[in-house]
DNA sequence: GTCGATCTGGAATGAACGTTCCAGATAGAA
DNA sequence: TTCTATCTGGAACGTTCATTCCAGATCGAC
């Protein structure tokens, strides 16, 4: 394992990137077979890495999956920033400008999503469902702001219960959206992140009523 | 492999229980584990018979998980006919008895539909992609159904349309409320069924009019 | 009671797996 | 130039894997 003390640039840097590329040869192969699918052979062969240099840099292939998730996590969570809502906006507009922003997500990064939804459904390792926990809370977490800001200039006050009431709803539209541009690589996200935006926009109409 | 020919009805039952044990063993552990995570060795241990049953019943461990597919389908198929609608019953109504109708099958049978998505997701066998392929057509297809029913009174002419419109939406939030139930089983998914019975009654709505 | 198809028991096999080991290459520091 | 931490190359190890093999148990058929 690499230690951080009297280092020189040049081999730092040359250790990152290999590091580096080992992390992205996990990640992609990984998001096509799976933690179990894909073997050290495997990540040492896309890499272009020998094997030593893979147990130089992680302690085992499950400390490659918690490093690939961690990575994958950072990025995920400066990615699913929402836009400022304008003033005047419908919260139906809002939503579907930020839901908008939100799918870009499903196409940047489908290879982290894929391995966190694998580990989502099968996973026994402790540090990979600590970070799928982790990402999820977020991604709910940011979905009731995305929803709470569009309702903030109708309903100020009940603006965060109608978040919290449409948030799950939201999350799983989210997931399962980003499942069916999996199975149909040819489909519109969009189509179905504007469809996302009228249905909570309605949920959220109802939600305000029953709020009242 | 067993033959069909002249047999007697207790060996037939003995073999096909055998052969049930086994697909049924491979189901809890493939859901839990997955395809790869889970070894003969397992099943073996799991439905208490020996490894060379395994092989006598089924060529290879890829015609076990195309086995548990087949069969896992075909409840399926039962599962999801959707409800008659009761005469002037509103869209929205409609849609909230038969999305709780549907739902049903989400508690029913999650190890096949924990198998099916992690095989969306990974999945290098042909046999499988081909019953996940077809499953999802199903599914897409019973929700094109319920859909178009929700509008039948209302819109005779454009409901098959509003259908089209609609489901691959209702597909991903049906897809993602298995998800979340599944990261969280203590959660509802009659609420998740409820709101996107509602989600749909308002994007069919929409989908009339633009339609019109 | 013997026969033959059906199924079980358990050992065996070779390949692939994760992991370890260590000798050597690299390049800034002294 | 020599030294030392950093990284690579490749062989090696013990285990587990899917799969095969075959002798024996089972039980209706005759």
């Amino acid at each position: 394992m690499p230690t951080t003390s009297t280092t020189t640039n040049k081999r730092l840097a040359q250790g990152a990137r290999s590091r580096g590329e080992i992390l992205d040869a996990a990640e992609r192969m990984m998001a096509v077979r799976g933690f179990d699918g894909t073997s050290v052979a495997d990540i040492a062969r896309e890499s272009g890495l020998p094997n030593s240099s893979i147990y130089w840099h992680f302690t085992s292939k499950a400390g490659i999956l918690a490093a690939v998730m961690e990575r994958g996590a950072e990025r995920f969570f400066v990615a699913v920033e929402n836009p400022p809502r304008r003033e005047g906006e419908s919260p139906r507009d809002y939503l579907g400008r930020a839901m908008h922003a939100a799918g870009a997500v499903l196409v940047e990064q489908p290879d982290f999503l894929r391995i966190f939804t694998l580990l989502t459904l099968s996973s026994e390792d402790e540090d990979a469902r600590e970070i799928v926990a982790r990402v999820r809370a977020h991604g709910r977490a940011s979905l009731v702001e995305m929803i709470g800001r569009a309702f903030a200039e109708v309903a100020p006050d009940r603006a965060d219960a109608v978040g919290e009431a449409t948030a799950d709803f939201a999350l799983a539209a989210f997931d399962g959206a980003f499942l069916a541009l999996q199975f149909t690589p040819t489909g519109s996200h969009e189509q179905l992140m504007d469809q996302l935006a009228g249905a909570l926009a309605a949920l959220g109409g109802d939600a305000l009523e029953n709020l009242a």
